[in-house]
DNA sequence: TCGCGCG
DNA sequence: TCGCGCG
């Protein structure tokens, strides 16, 4: 009764199922897993649910496991991969290998593969992940791991996560990386899992019911008031809840200018420096007007969650919308807002710094929703000083339910809108 | 061994699913089938999945069964259903029941039910799934449907298919109807079967690295020459095919003006009555050319397939488009085409009924790839005479896995752009 | 796109 | 969102 396929505990399944990731070090396939267990693949099966559920292991893709925390991993930790281990996994390699001189214990690479299937942990799951029963013994690593960039670290939602750079290509396996070349980016989510991830997006419309209407500045000759296609045709306030899509909307390290994330929003720019006179009035004819504020630089990190309590009784086909480390500027996230930009008339023309603290913000008069101010970020990914990029974003939600913010930096002037 | 759960021979457990499906009359769920049947979910399931193959039952939705064909139905045939059997399959009730005075054979709503899933059969396999051995067993009764508008026949594929008007909402249960209030929709695929009905859509773009301008004439102060936004960004035909979705578009009984659908697209769209100067170089200035054509009139039918046969290797991430009974104007269909239209130069100012045959297809230089014609639709859904209508579609294939079509319409120069 | 673990 | 048929 050594490796006899029935004769196997599920104690003993469990132990070799873990060898078998170990010895291999790189996900395993199903089918390969099922050959060197000797078990049918059902009972195979069972027992890596469970164990996935333990966080003893991950299923890196459809059928495909790999190790996490709990197990004694005996993996290079820091030397860079050998060429012949093509199989190990990437991720890892390609994160640790690429930080020199990040020696990393033993506790530390089983956080860092515990976290590395992108989903956040807090401390308390990760120390249980380690078969550990406190925070206290996994947090030093945690830390000391965050100063080392290898891992981040949200403080709204308590939640770990390794950190990818923003240029490093070690993003998630299963993320689909679209670049913007062009206005409108249209994202079809694969899965119940799967998240879009917006990276220095410009002038994107996220969502239904939005009117964009975007002067460039490549023309110099182009009027200053450019009509909104179709006023007529916004009534998307008129639209059924159900025919908007759920939406999981995840921004992470991006730079956002001019965006509109939600419903029914209706966003009017114009870039072009101005030549005529001033349109003080072409701000924010109704809805919700954007609100003013200054970001802080494109490391600022903060977060939205959007589980749309409102009138709409169908609660579960609002966005969700998670935004970390990102710089946003002239965006509205939310439902049936309204914006209109004037970028040459409300630019400041004062070549001001990152640093430029000055804030117009310009309260809406029907806005009955309590203002937040989001939580200042405590890691900052090109430095530790937060105070010197004064981040002071404000989160408004309307009564429809609708969160504006307008984040404007004086870099952005200059920018190509 | 009456009803015993494992003494059940498959023939028998075959025609006790059959039975369970006629006394009841309506969709049936997989645990009430499992209950009436007595044996496990497993086998039922692995009979019922048969059947579906051989087209006895259906699958109505997840884990509904119903019956198709081949079954020895006694539903009421013409009379409404009776207020107390709601759970009486509503397509069938609606379709026929709004349908005074079509007395149908029991054969007929056999057929009517077999296609009542939505998936277009031929008739051999309509005859099949009736036990019959030959095509000439349900023409007949196939044909005579159709001049009831029960049913419809696409020419091209030779597939029947039942007929659903515009208007009936006797659409597919898992249908979501969205309704284009704005420039923009954005449309999730929910699953693998799921498709995109898009009806009476006005300058839409599906796909990804399109860009479109679009003038409105709302304001007739607007100038006729709308510089196309960040012209210099449009690179997608570098963008890997990889980065673009699997599409599967399917368009019925729709009017489509100013459409878009493919990848790398670019549109500039003027719908101004033209002003200034004759603008006749504004026209594909490079990419694959619209190509123009009359189309016929609104209930014209024609079908692309698209499987993207081309350069690209990875041929399965292609769009597939069907397009049946729709009206398209200024329509590019396929990937990396380029559209420039000034509608106000180009509508023609006589005003040219739907018998209008006049065309001026200008033949893309670079275009290699074999050009076909549609096949002429030999079914309307407004009367029986083709010809009238003189459906001249031009389908084009170029290199670029393009297929652009531009039909345009004298109708359509009144129109709203 | 066989992913399946399902009780 | 348990859909599962799977060989």
């Amino acid at each position: 009764m050594a490796e006899g396929p029935a004769d196997l505990s599920n104690t003993d399944l469990r132990q070799r199922i873990l060898q078998v990731l170990r010895d291999t070090g790189s996900p395993v396939k199903a089918p390969q897993l099922q050959k060197k267990c000797g078990v049918p693949r059902k009972r195979l099966n069972q027992v890596l649910y469970q164990m996935k559920t333990e966080q003893l292991v991950v299923r890196l893709d459809l059928a495909t496991w790999g190790l996490s925390g709990g197990t004694t991993g005996e993996l290079v930790p820091t030397e860079p991969a050998r060429s012949s281990q093509v199989e190990k996994p990437r991720q890892v390699a390609a994160a640790i290998s690429g930080r020199p001189g990040s020696q990393l214990s033993e506790q530390q690479e089983k956080i860092y593969r515990l976290l590395e299937d992108g989903r956040p942990q807090n401390a308390l799951n990760i120390a249980k992940a380690l078969g550990k029963k406190t925070t206290k013994e996994v947090n030093p690593d945690l830390y000391a791991m965050r100063n080392k960039h290898l891992l981040d670290y949200d403080s709204d939602s308590n939640a770990w996560t390794v950190y990818r750079p923003e240029g490093s290509g070690g993003r998630n396996q299963s993320t689909a990386i679209i670049y913007q070349q062009n206005a409108i980016n249209m994202i079809c989510q694969n899965g119940p899992n799967s998240h879009i991830a917006i990276g220095n997006a410009k002038a994107i419309q996220i969502g239904h019911g939005n009117v964009m209407a975007r002067q460039s500045d490549h023309d110099p000759s182009a009027p200053l008031n450019l009509p909104l296609p179709e006023p007529a045709d916004l009534s998307a306030q008129d639209l059924p809840a159900e025919s908007w899509g759920s939406q999981e909307i995840c921004m992470e390290k991006s730079v956002l200018r001019r965006v509109q994330l939600g419903h029914g929003n209706k966003m009017s720019l114009q870039a072009a420096p101005a030549t005529g006179p001033s349109c003080s009035s072409s701000g924010s004819p109704s809805g919700s007007p954007p609100v003013s504020g200054t970001a802080a630089g494109p490391e600022t990190s903060f977060k939205i969650q959007m589980p749309a309590p409102g009138p709409h009784p169908a609660g579960d086909v609002a966005q969700r919308v998670h935004i970390r480390s990102c710089f946003l500027e002239d965006a509205t996230i939310g439902n049936s807002n309204i914006m209109s930009v004037d970028l040459g008339e409300a630019s400041p023309g004062e070549g001001a710094g990152p640093g430029d603290g000055s804030r117009d913000s310009e309260e809406p008069a029907e806005d009955t929703a309590p203002r937040q101010e989001a939580t200042q970020p405590d890691e900052f990914s090109h430095g530790d000083d937060v105070s010197q990029a004064d981040p002071d974003i404000a989160v408004f939600s309307s009564h429809l339910e609708a969160v504006t913010l307008e984040s404007r930096d004086p870099q952005g002037a200059d920018e190509d809108p």
